[in-house]
DNA sequence: GCCAACGTTGGC
DNA sequence: GCCAACGTTGGC
């Protein structure tokens, strides 16, 4: 992994979820959250490389339509998944060991929610946009990194 | 509800 | 370590 030289450089994200699970009303009525529920090591290890002070496009998926509907902030860095040791949870995992963790969540604070949803569509249609992972063809990854350049384009878009 | 794409599992 | 089978994701 690349060592950042600047530690005071933020990161930016977008972080998925289904508004019937969890949306950005949710986000915004909480405040701040735990995001947990990650089960893939790729976007896990995203989750680890976040600092405090990273921003986040919050990404309504299977919505109608899908597509960025705000922004939230890093204010909790990694830590254990508690949902990964809970047998009641969908997100339990028997193979994990607490003192050795395989899952993890970080917090995050609700930041702004868009006037105007970004869908995919819109997302698509802009050219500054394109290399954005989420528009690839077959990304499932539910954490990725997004250009700065790419925060600030959707951001506009969205209005807020 | 369909199905393409991808990750994981497990037999060998 | 290969790879077929299976499960999941998520746009459409």
């Amino acid at each position: 992994m690349a060592r950042r030289t600047n530690v005071d450089a933020e990161q930016f994200w977008l972080a998925k979820s289904e508004p019937d699970v969890y949306s950005i009303s949710d986000l915004r009525r909480d405040g701040s959250t735990l995001w947990d529920g990650v089960r893939n090591y790729q976007a896990r290890n995203f989750l680890r490389s976040m600092q405090v002070g990273d921003q986040i496009l919050f990404h309504h998926s299977n919505g109608d339509p899908s597509g960025v509907v705000g922004t939230a902030t890093v204010v909790g860095l990694a830590q254990p998944d508690s949902t990964q040791f809970d047998p009641r949870s969908e997100g339990f995992d028997g193979a994990s060991k607490r003192e050795d963790p395989r899952w993890c969540a970080v917090k995050v604070r609700f930041k702004s929610r868009f006037v105007v949803p970004v869908t995919l569509q819109m997302m698509r249609a802009d050219r500054a946009l394109s290399g954005m992972r989420i528009l690839q063809r077959g990304n499932r990854l539910s954490v990725t990194p997004v250009t700065a350049a790419e925060f600030a384009r959707v951001v506009e878009l969205g209005g807020s």
